[in-house]
DNA sequence: GCGTGCATCAGGCAATCCGCCGGTTGCGCC
DNA sequence: GGCGCAACCGGCGGATTGCCTGATGCACGC
C-alpha cells in the first residue's frame, strides 16, 4: 500500500467527509462495482490509511467565529508585530509564510463585533501594511 | 435540544469512535430499541449537535512542510473540490471562507517537490480559478 | 508462445439492516 | 376520566451487507 491511484484518493475524499455512506452509493460514485470498492475500502482500512469512523459532535457552546486574517509586513520579519499578535487571546495561531502574504493570523471570537476590533487593532500594528480577513463558514475537513 | 440526557451521550460518546456502527448494535449497546435509537440519532442530526461522519485518515509519511492553499473557485460551494482535496492526504485541514477566497486549505508534505506536485493536482481539478501557495516559515504562536 | 500466480474486478445468494408505519405505554393537564 | 403528547416497541418490504464463485488483465519464468 504504497501509491494509492486516483480511486483509492475518490474514496478518501468521499469517506471523511461521509462515513455512513452505503458501500453501494459509494461504488456508484467511484465508478465501481460494490465489491470491488469494499474491497479498496478494506484495503485502506488494513493500511492503517482509514483509522476509524468518528461522529463529528458540535461543540455545545455557540457563538464562536473563527476567521484568517492574511497580512502583509513593511519590513519582514517584525518582532514586534509577533509580540503584540501574541497578546490577543482571540490569536490561536501565527504563521510566517512566504509569498505575497507575511502572516497568516488565525483567530477565535466571540462575535462578529470583536473580530472587528480585533481587525482594526491588528490592521493599525505598527508594520502592518496589508490585512484581509476571511471569516470560517464552514470547517470542511478536520484531521489531526 | 438543549439537555441531552445520559443515553444521548451514551449515543454520542459510541458514535464518535464507531460512526459505521449499525443501528441495530448501537441499540442494543445503550438499552433501546432499534427505532427509538434511531430517532434519537435522527434527533441528535438535526439539532446539530452531530454535524456529520467522517473517516479518520491516516498519513501516509511524517513531512515536515506545511503550507496554505488559498483557493478561489469558479463556482461555489464546489462539493466536487472538496472530496477530491479530502483524498489527498496530505491535506490537514479546508475551511470555507468568505470574502475574495473560497477556501483556506492547509497542508502538510515530506518536500518541496511534493509541495509542488500537489499545488499543480489542486491547481488541475475542476472548478478551481485561482491557487496562490503560502509556504509556513515558522509556526511564530500555536494554542490548544 | 504458454502456463502459473497474483491482483482486481463483477455478479449472485442468504442474512442482516434500514426506512417507515401502526400501536402501546407513561405522564402531565384540564 | 379524557385528551394530547412524547417516547418507545415491533413488524413489514425493500435495500444493504458479507461471502462466495468466476472472469479479466498482467508480470514472470521457462
Amino acid at each position: 500500500m504504497q501509491n494509492l491511484d486516483a480511486t483509492d484518493r475518490a474514496i478518501l475524499g468521499i469517506l471523511s467527509r461521509e462515513a455512513r455512506i452505503p458501500m453501494k452509493s459509494l461504488a456508484g460514485r467511484i465508478g465501481l462495482s460494490r465489491s470491488a470498492t469494499t474491497e479498496r475500502v478494506t484495503r485502506l482500512e488494513k493500511a492503517g490509511l482509514i483509522r476509524g469512523y468518528r461522529a463529528d459532535i458540535g461543540q455545545l457552546e455557540e457563538g464562536q467565529i473563527e476567521a484568517f486574517l492574511m497580512v502583509t509586513l513593511r519590513r519582514t520579519p517584525s518582532l514586534g508585530v509577533l509580540d503584540r499578535l501574541a497578546g490577543f487571546t482571540s490569536v490561536r495561531r501565527v504563521s510566517s509564510v512566504s509569498g505575497q502574504l507575511d502572516l497568516v493570523v488565525e483567530v477565535r471570537v466571540a462575535s462578529i463585533n470583536a473580530l472587528n476590533e480585533l481587525r482594526n487593532d491588528v490592521a493599525q500594528l505598527e508594520n502592518v501594511e496589508d490585512l484581509t480577513t476571511s471569516i470560517v463558514l464552514r470547517r470542511e475537513i478536520e484531521r489531526s
